[in-house]
DNA sequence: CTGAAAGCGCTTACAG
DNA sequence: CTGAAAGCGCTTACAG
């Protein structure tokens, strides 16, 4: 099995020429078919291998998209939820003949505005990004002109496309269901200016307490991170609310942990509900009724989508809303008086 | 900011050949100083991109290197681990401009020994993979003759250069640890016959009894998952031993679930250590004494010698181990009677 | 149905 | 120091 047959091994071997080979080995049309047979059957046999770059230099198209996560949503503390989503996005674009190239973007790179070597070499056709960068950085991105996707977040002065769970309502729904159980005085726990998620989902939690006519009291409105989003010990009210709205599940797992150690127990004493239903969710006790995010479902528009820009950059999505879907488990203690 | 902007449109603006281009934009010999000064400044204004993949088609090398996850280690369950794994080399990998392609490699095509596709195309220039795969699958990629590293488990019967935490080593000393603490009844819990790893660990935990003069009772060796690496429901025994080494924290963590289920604490009742150092072991209760693994190290391996074998692919390097560290928590009670 | 010619964007000898 | 020629492995018109 020695390597480094070309098509025009073939070729000479069969006394054809190398247009007549391309044209079997690619199905298409203009050769016999018996012709075809005996080359497909001399190409296995010398262990003729396809070269793809030979492809992609005639037309200019890589078939690698570079997928982008900062480098701070990349660490152990993250990495489930992006890294999963890089792992579905490859698996979608395989289907498509294309190949996921990760980069994980330094704070150095994201703060000097440097774009990824594979940008600079041509090593991809879009990008898709993951994960909330700055300002700055999404500028820098937008002044380039090959196709990109934002997912997981957005930007209001950008008219990018992304792709974005449904925070809003998510958050907006399961408020309610907290409500449905009777709960009146509910917190939230979650920096409200460290990411649009986090905005986001405190908005819908917002929402469902103004429909409800209930008070928002901002003693319930509790930090998790610092501005570099480094969890901080968060800090418990002396007066309790019946119930929190968690913008994550991580960082209702460092909750549950921070009221069990106070003594209080979750549901009986005060319950818990969040966002993601990543690992923390089931590894939580009690583990927790959460808004799963649909994975699979954002790795297929983003795919779709790059795909679609691909044919013609002039293409615009806008922002995609992905539902999500709540995940009932045992952090919800009913306390309704009937 | 228009694109395709190519060395041949540099040379005709400055008159030069696209051969000075080339040299000038890569500091190579055979430019005036100034000249190559006005060569860089407008291919900057120019927003002029380097080709890639004209070089790989010159040097008949793709500039990355295909990582191949099994799937059933791609899950939520494991994903931990060998995504991480991926990312430490991605990122080693850049530092030699050189790309990652992550490939889940799916039961079926593991199956029916297909090959990935981004080996018929040429798309990578090795493989590195992470995780067991069948005999079978072993062989096959033996057959083909592009470099290729396995990382973190090895195969008897071949010789691919592999890299492997030092699994025999790690179980010992951690076991020492557990009779240093006065422990003399200890189990251990994994399917003996599942990975190399597992088996690996086991023996290690064996010498240390040995060593000590400890018995191995059988009634201690529990099984964790069944043969497609589904995990069990854990059997565990009547009579208890006062210390348990598990195969990995994962299983450590169930372990830890089901005694605390059936009213053992641990570590009082039961001492438990196990083995990666991953988020299970700082998310059970009480956190795992257990060996970390030096994933950076291991990337740093596979990567410098998956360089090395390209430049020469005769090089070998054999089984490679890189040992691990125990960290140490509160999963472990000194139970010696002074 | 088959193939000669040209080209994708770069680099490697080699010549001047 | 500078450049004409050839080539990497394929594909796309186009001609026969």
């Amino acid at each position: 099995m020695k390597n480094n047959v070309t098509m025009r091994d073939i070729a000479d071997k069969l006394s054809v020429s190398s247009v007549t080979v391309s044209k079997a080995l690619n199905d298409k049309d203009g050769v016999s078919d018996e012709l075809k047979v005996k080359i497909k059957t001399l190409a296995e046999e010398m262990g003729y291998r396809y070269n793809a770059l030979a492809k992609s230099i005639k037309e200019g198209l890589s078939y690698n998209i570079g997928v982008i996560i900062p480098e701070r949503f990349a660490g152990m503390d993250h990495q489930s939820f992006y890294l999963n989503v890089y792992q579905s996005i490859t698996r979608v674009l395989e289907e498509y003949d294309y190949y996921g190239i990760l980069h994980i973007l330094s704070k150095e790179d994201e703060k000097n505005l440097q774009l990824p070597r594979i940008y600079h070499e041509k090593k991809v056709d879009g990008f898709i990004i993951l994960g909330q960068i700055s300002k700055e950085y999404i500028e820098k991105v937008q002044s380039i002109s090959i196709p990109k996707i934002f997912l997981d977040f957005y930007d209001e002065n950008s008219d990018i496309d992304s792709i974005v769970t449904d925070n809003f309502n998510g958050a907006y729904e399961i408020t309610n269901f907290l409500i449905q159980n009777g709960h009146k005085e509910i917190g939230y726990v979650g920096n409200l200016y460290s990411t649009s998620s986090i905005q986001d989902r405190y908005l819908g939690f917002y929402k469902s307490l103004l429909e409800h006519n209930l008070e928002l009291n901002q003693n319930y409105i509790l930090n998790d991170r610092d501005d570099n989003g480094t969890y901080i010990d968060i800090d418990i009210p002396k007066k309790m609310p019946t119930a929190f709205v968690c913008n994550c599940d991580q960082v209702a797992h460092n909750l549950v942990q921070k009221l069990t150690k106070l003594g209080l127990n979750v549901p009986e004493d005060c319950s818990v509900v969040s966002f993601d239903n990543d690992i923390y969710a089931t590894i939580t006790s009690p583990p927790l009724t959460t808004v799963e995010i649909d994975i699979e479902e954002m790795a297929n528009y983003a795919v779709n989508f790059m795909l679609e820009k691909l044919k013609d950059h002039q293409k615009s999505f806008g922002r995609i809303l992905v539902k999500g879907k709540i995940v009932y488990r045992h952090s919800v203690k009913n306390i309704k008086t009937r």
